[in-house]
DNA sequence: TAAATATTTTAAGTAACTCTTAAGAATTGG
DNA sequence: CCAATTCTTAAGAGTTACTTAAAATATTTA
């Protein structure tokens, strides 16, 4: 994945272009905003990382400029005004995410993960003890034999398995695989726990879907 | 970390307080501008979520009369208004951001911590001899070991980790784990303390949660 | 289109676990 | 040694999750 930083601070773009390198990301700087439009124009970048003020023409320009080429690359904004109209402003020109400096290196990882994730295809497999998950063919096997999902219990199960190891909150479960973002007062999430763990017919020393009570659930080998 | 919620949709409110405790923070609700005004003084809070609009006085007046008395506490409003001018409106009567209705929880969140880190300092890794907690995913490994603790011998035990070094009076325990904020004559501390100690089977020469007679306890490295 | 089938959600009883209380035992400090 | 404090245990209350069945939706088939 190859992304594109437009930015003329060096002590801010080597910091970033270190850690995005150990990231296994490939990193181009461009120092303002004319070598940055030219460079994004070349079409070879994943991703941008614009800061909002850049000597020459601006990041706003830049990602203005961008757009009228390439519309689905996804486009973060760095910068250090805060106010919320030229928030406003930056994302209606165009942008997908911005970050306010100064900002952890972390968040910034997980913004650029979540902007690469839908085209980067990832995975489609997953596993969890003797279970496999194909998102590819929508496929669930368990010792190599096929188990029928339904698709809530299918989209579940991805779910945990994508986060195999963490805890999935209730809340969260139920925004990632319900949709639902008000209005939580269900026991849906039990009821298909339980199908699902009924399906994989998960004996007792398969607890590979654990209950975090209070909490929610986690996928965990064992 | 106490957050307050101004706000009077039930569905809303319940869904907002059930996610923001598992992700643990200490919840209250207010259901009318004035009730929410008066916790809001108490100065108990390190958060205050405000719906835009609410019963009695409107959420911009909280925020303003709560500035007057508060100048660092962040605030954060839910709005289903989402032109420019009334944001600004909004963020000239005081408040840190805004996020506009319907939202994505983990927005929301992500908006909550950028809020408070400055002030947290953000961890979710604590160490205390050999013992990591980890308030990520919920887990506490000794030796690498994961040990099952409950939602409220967690919260102690995060508690006294977070504090390090430090004494936590009793009073402070009963509060921040508790949120009991009355006199307290009661023994749970002690019920709880004895189960961390056994469930993190603390021998002899690993007095990592010592007692501090007649005031509390403390975390403390040997 | 209607009937049949499958899926999703709700609801309610039951089971399992967690929390709190209380009381006696043990320990500590003066 | 005595009084105060803490430790330990166990039991009842309270909460949360599990399970099942039936109702509501959606999908497929005739």
């Amino acid at each position: 994945m190859r992304i594109l930083i437009v930015e003329d601070e060096p002590g801010i773009f080597n910091f970033l272009q270190q850690g995005l390198e150990e990231e296994s990301f490939s990193v181009d700087i461009a120092e303002n905003g004319n070598a940055g439009l030219q460079l994004a124009l070349s079409g070879d970048y994943d991703l941008l990382l614009l800061d909002w003020m850049v000597p020459g023409m601006s990041g706003i320009e830049v990602c203005r400029q961008f757009r009228k080429e390439f519309s689905d690359t996804p486009i973060i904004f760095l910068t250090a005004k805060d106010t919320v109209d030229e928030t406003i402003f930056g994302l209606q020109s165009g942008a997908n995410d911005y970050i306010k400096k100064p900002f952890h290196f972390e968040e910034l990882l997980e913004r650029i993960k979540v902007q690469l994730r839908p085209k980067s295809g990832e995975h489609s497999l997953f596993n969890l003890g003797n279970i496999t998950l194909n998102t590819e063919n929508h496929q669930v096997l368990k010792n190599g034999k096929e188990i029928n999902l339904t698709q809530k219990e299918f989209a579940l199960l991805e779910f945990l398995m994508r986060n195999k190891g963490a805890v999935c909150r209730r809340t969260r479960i139920i925004e990632r695989v319900w949709d639902i973002h008000f209005e939580y007062n269900t026991g849906v999430i039990d009821v298909y726990i339980n199908a699902l763990r009924k399906k994989l017919q998960l004996k007792a020393d398969e607890n590979y879907i654990q209950t975090i009570r209070g909490i929610g659930y986690m996928a965990k080998e064992l």
